[in-house]
DNA sequence: ATAACATATAAACATATGCGCATGAAAACA
DNA sequence: TGTTTTCATGCGCATATGTTTATATGTTAT
């Protein structure tokens, strides 16, 4: 009866209890997803360096317009990155300091930063 | 001919020599991809609670045994988790603080926090 | 040693997602 | 108005990844 009861000194229930909701959960996840893919994090480091219209990004990254539009879609939707239109050009940019941040203390960690 | 010829004056080789090497952000969504997976989030804000075991975990989150324990090769394998084994058990714990201070930024950012 | 339990692993299947191609939409300019 | 430019989107394919079922490994207790 390979049935997996439970043995510790811990109620499952309580456990429960303390974690954030489902919904949360589910939103958190999302959010991190956005950051965890390679050409979404390449867009990303550009903006961070300055603000780039859809162009600047194809050239600077060596990526395809298509597919450039499509992350920077994704990333708008989970607002991490803005745009504003001028002209011709959609210049697109990090959404706040947050992002900001999330992208700086990931790569001092995985530079090996503090444990 | 559809060229999407650049445009601003940005120069694609400064942007390009400003940011991470394709390595780091190789690593660095690598990293961030670990957080993005509703499974692996509950296991990790569960974790973030206390220490649990293998079967605390699938109790306290309703998943199958061996989702449970793929979904903490992936966590282990990416330094997100550490397993020490007691006695039949193997509890696992969040890696460090690292991981910890992440969790609570995102939730924090996901609930809203300042902008 | 055998049985029972805790965990890990393997294989198979379903699903999700990124990319490339073609096209569409909107704006600037002739 | 027609053309060019810039960007967005829909579709199809290939791949990656999560979940499930079954089984293997390892540990404790009888």
């Amino acid at each position: 009866m390979i049935d997996f009861e439970c043995c510790g000194p811990v109620n499952p229930d309580e456990i429960r209890d303390k974690m954030p909701l489902a919904d949360e959960l589910s939103e958190l996840a999302q959010f991190f997803k956005v950051f965890g893919e390679v050409s979404r994090i390449k867009i990303l480091s550009a903006l961070y360096i300055r603000d780039l219209c859809v162009c600047d990004l194809v050239d600077s990254l060596g990526m395809n317009q298509p597919a450039v539009s499509h992350q920077l879609r994704v990333l708008r939707s989970a607002r991490v990155v803005k745009g504003r239109k001028e002209g011709k050009h959609v210049y697109y940019s990090l959404d706040d300091d947050h992002v900001r941040k999330l992208l700086r203390d990931g790569l001092e960690h995985i530079r090996g930063g503090c444990e």
